[in-house]
DNA sequence: GGGTCCACTGCACACGTGTGCAAGGGACTT
DNA sequence: AAGTCCCTTGCACACGTGTGCAGTGGACCC
């Protein structure tokens, strides 16, 4: 692009200074300018001062844009959320972006909103800007990565996904123990009657956790009863409508243990709707451990997710994977059980 | 950079095609195959649609990096916030990206952590990247943005930032507006001893809702009671130490007006633990509307900020910025107040 | 039939940076 | 004194895309 002399005069675009510049006032080459920015020993320590204080006099800031062409390296990562409003998701985004920023990589951000044409088209957007890696953090999606995964050749880690075999890299919790830790934990205050409020859009997640939740009721020698299984749609209102279903049942049950904390939320206004309180009457416990959790009255029981070390961990596999060295392609971490003040001991046992 | 073949070979990099590629296979330069991709007039139909229907099967990607180079446009903004952890700010961003990529941009998104020098950093490392517009969203700071500011020769929008005079282009909730509308609310409930729980860190947001509560109860001819001011730090803890200072009080206040939400959280607490019913003894009212708000118990009465709209406010700011048209450098939303259960009338009056 | 004009295509250069290679010059060795 | 070696610098090209300008060929007109 030759430019518009003319045009540029009008917008009055600052052309930001370049390498040639520099070299010009400092007396020297570009090659020597671009040599003695990026400390190489084959530049006269005297001149390479010269050349660094002319730069930051002039406030030089060498292009990324340029850089990147040339070396074929953009130093850049994607992120692809449903949604950065999810509190879940943006500590997740907290540790990624912490993780990348530390070894000198930017972060894209971009939402899907859970549409498939969306993630598409942003995957696309993000494979013309060269991105490295991909992260991909959107719980309410599953399938539509298979062909995205299948097409680019680009790295993606999927956090907390649904998963395709083993094809992707990925950092989940570990649901199966940690939603036996939860269940335990009210089998161990007493309870026999434990409902399971889970999420109707199948996520493995879900199944993972409902199966945990069996496994645990089997080794206490309690019969898994099918009307005690209810499903919301990881929403306060969703979790409220599924827990009023199980509150006006015969023999309702002394606890609940909930697939995430925004559905505990709806729990907890379900069953004060329902005339009961919370612990008293029935105990409940969620799974993420929201910032949220610990303000609601009562506090919650639930699961913590350690949020921000999955996005550094999936950012340090991506990157440690650009690097050449290959490391395990799918990690697990594991839950914490957090007891605060949403069960208790059944008061009918 | 001529590359090392061999350094290639081992690491298998998957060199993406390029434009030159796409032209051998159509038998055209590339310079051909560059227009027919970007609709130019210039081509040939049914060259155009060979080209297309090539580029397509190879699924091949234009580079952004190199269009950049060339162009000297990169479409990509770059959005500074203290923390995306933070649930105001991820639903300005949420509005931000959205409106962004409507217009196809993408946005580098940096945590700053409220600390000056990373802060300065990231503006540097957004100055290498060559984005087009910086938006900043860091509630938690202020005046180191002002050398940044004017250094830097990328339009910077600062959303509900502290601000110096009117250097900057801004988009803020206007705050005496609303917050004589809480105030007014509270009045007209009945109440006459209404306390401020303000922020610590002096933010003209605080400064600017301090007013408004002094302004409503001028007009309401209730004296100011200095001891009815208190401050907490943003944070659920500080605001349960602070509302306890005030329960605390001979005639203690029978409301709190809150900097924010997530202060009158801390409030809620505080006001508990005091050994007082909300709203029956003490009434509580909010700023923000966050998610949260509507779900803890009592569900808290607030004033609602538009953070998506806020959001795609300042990025069409920008974006119209830079397609050269000038608007309103300093555009103040309002707020909306939100009536729900945290507000009574008083029960002694 | 020759001239003109238009539609289309390719050449060549630009964008800003990185780097292999050659070359210059000084110091040291034999 | 001549040769060798190393330190330092610059030349030239590469990265992938956009675009001004020249050039080619065909259609149409007189």
């Amino acid at each position: 692009m030759t430019g518009h002399p003319l045009l540029v005069t009008l917008n009055e675009v600052r052309q930001s200074l370049s390498i040639k510049d520099v070299a010009r006032i400092a007396n020297v080459s570009h090659s020597t300018v671009s040599r003695a920015l990026r400390d190489s020993p084959l530049v006269n320590p005297e001149t390479a001062a010269r050349i660094k204080k002319i730069a930051l006099e002039s406030s030089y800031r060498a292009s990324a844009v340029a850089r990147s062409l040339a070396t074929s390296k953009t130093h850049t990562l994607g992120v692809v959320v449903a949604t950065v409003a999810d509190p879940f998701i943006a500590e997740v985004i907290s540790g990624i972006e912490a993780a990348a920023r530390q070894r000198g990589y930017s972060v894209f951000l971009a939402n899907s909103d859970g549409v498939a044409d969306r993630e598409t088209s942003v995957v696309e957007s993000f494979e013309e800007r060269r991105v490295e890696g991909i992260l991909v953090l959107a719980s309410r999606v599953g399938s539509s990565y298979r062909t995205l995964l299948e097409k680019t050749s680009i790295p993606i880690v999927l956090i907390n996904n649904y998963k395709f075999g083993d094809c992707a890299y990925s950092v989940d919790i570990d649901n199966v123990p940690a939603s036996r830790e939860a269940t335990r934990h009210l089998i161990g205050l007493g309870h026999r009657r434990i409902a399971y409020l889970g999420d109707r859009f199948g996520f493995n997640s879900d199944t993972e956790r409902f199966s945990g939740y069996r496994q645990e009721l089997a080794a206490a020698d309690i019969a898994f009863r099918p009307e005690f299984v209810v499903h919301g749609d990881g929403t306060p209102p969703g979790g409220e409508a599924a827990v009023q279903q199980l509150m006006q049942l015969p023999g309702r049950p002394t606890a609940v243990f909930c697939y995430d904390d925004m559905t505990a939320l709806g729990a907890l206004r379900g069953i004060r709707a329902a005339g009961l309180r919370v612990p008293e009457d029935v105990s409940v416990v969620g799974f993420d451990d929201l910032l949220i959790a610990s303000y609601v009255e009562p506090a919650l029981t639930t699961i913590r997710q350690p949020k921000e070390h999955m996005g550094t961990l999936a950012t340090e596999m991506i990157l440690n994977l650009l690097s050449g060295e290959k490391g395990e392609a799918n990690v697990k971490v594991a839950g914490e059980l957090i007891v605060r003040k949403s069960a208790c001991p059944p008061a009918v046992p």
